[in-house]
DNA sequence: GTGGTCTAGACCACA
DNA sequence: GTGGTCTAGACCACA
């Protein structure tokens, strides 16, 4: 199985869950239209509570990654917008991992870049 | 005055207090030996708890940014590291927010990046 | 064959049947006295488990539209109710249907719609 | 106190706060920038579990009708796009209850009314 | 005090 | 079996 949660990040189990699920996506590992392992499932193999997993399988529905077919189970939707935007995904994540060695030799905190991130993305969004 | 915080803001206030005197100090507003407003009227001024002003004040101490005199004060640090450093870390500041612009236009959620940022710095960690 | 359920939809899928086979009734598809398909014949072709067709066809027989022999099948019944407010009923669907769009353009989520069937549906019965 | 939730409806409990806090919003009982019950409050006051409020607010947040400062509490925003909708809302809703009516009439059920919402819905998102 | 996360476990409708 | 809702209660960071 390649689920796996670390549960001394300070990133949410359940945020942890979304990302890796993303991630597998992208990745081809998991593909539009297969089935998810269900929450109990799922939530016995990553010794994780299923309320965590529900919330996780929530998030994913509203962002249109995931859908549910009731009694049925949970079904990756054959939205290829994320596939599209993974090879740009990859180089953002590069970037930033360079941004965080260069702030680490500066001697700014982890806190600080996670501040900067936040200022941005309300600039942004504005 | 020059110091303010937003309380909507998710960075918590304490930090918010930390990078903003950090900020202050290195655009020359602050200078150093400079004498810091008491715990008090900070936080009488700014609108907050003083436990938060304290908590800031503690880390910078921390941090060797600032030293307290007992009965007389806080004082700014002669330490002349974070001038330095003052304009890598005005470019990683832009440079992340380029990021956080792109990021926006493949839909990726502030919250990943911020779990990247998070896993990055413990891989540069180790 | 015409009928067909979607199992994406947040209709129960046996919901989805009894509405189909009133719907096939009313534009005359199905006539008064006409066999149905037996419940294991009908859950072959729409891929469905037995048990939501059984439970479909109980909800119709107990409203009246169809009646069970034993041994022989199920059939629709001469009840011509429905097929009397077959224009009425056209023009509540097509009513509901604006409502509908008016709502998206005021951003009233549709779960706040059918909370608004419910409760005016209380309002009604008592 | 205005808040009450109906433990007997078939609207979840979170869902109806939700709605109500929204109503209450646009009636101009509750203000912009007014600070909402704390969770632990309104869940000892209403007799619900603080999860439950705790879901409603969140969900409030991600709408943008309300939004949390940490350790202080949760506020409604200025977002007067809530409030400028009133009358249209005042009036589908109307229509709706309405429409309820006369389906009674036709003999159509509840359950069917809820499902042609739900098919309206997805034509007019497509 | 505040909200956020998480666990354990119950009950429900539906397939 | 499936997911959705809800309760009870713990622990955490923050103000």
């Amino acid at each position: 199985m390649f689920y796996r949660i670390d549960t001394k990040s300070p990133t949410p189990l359940y945020e942890q869950l979304i990302f890796q699920i993303k991630e597998l996506y992208i990745q081809g590992i998991l593909e539009p239209g297969e089935k998810l392992p269900s929450i109990r499932e799922l939530s016995s193999v990553i010794l994780v509570n299923p309320n965590t997993v529900s919330k996780a399988y929530q998030e994913l529905e509203r962002q249109g990654i995931i859908y549910t077919e009731r009694g049925r189970g949970t079904f990756l939707t054959d939205n290829t917008a994320l596939l599209e935007k993974a090879p740009e995904r990859m180089e953002i994540k590069n970037q930033l991992r360079e941004l965080v060695l260069r702030s680490r030799r500066c001697g700014i905190a982890k806190s600080e870049l996670l501040h900067w991130v936040e200022t941005a993305s309300e600039e942004v969004q504005s």
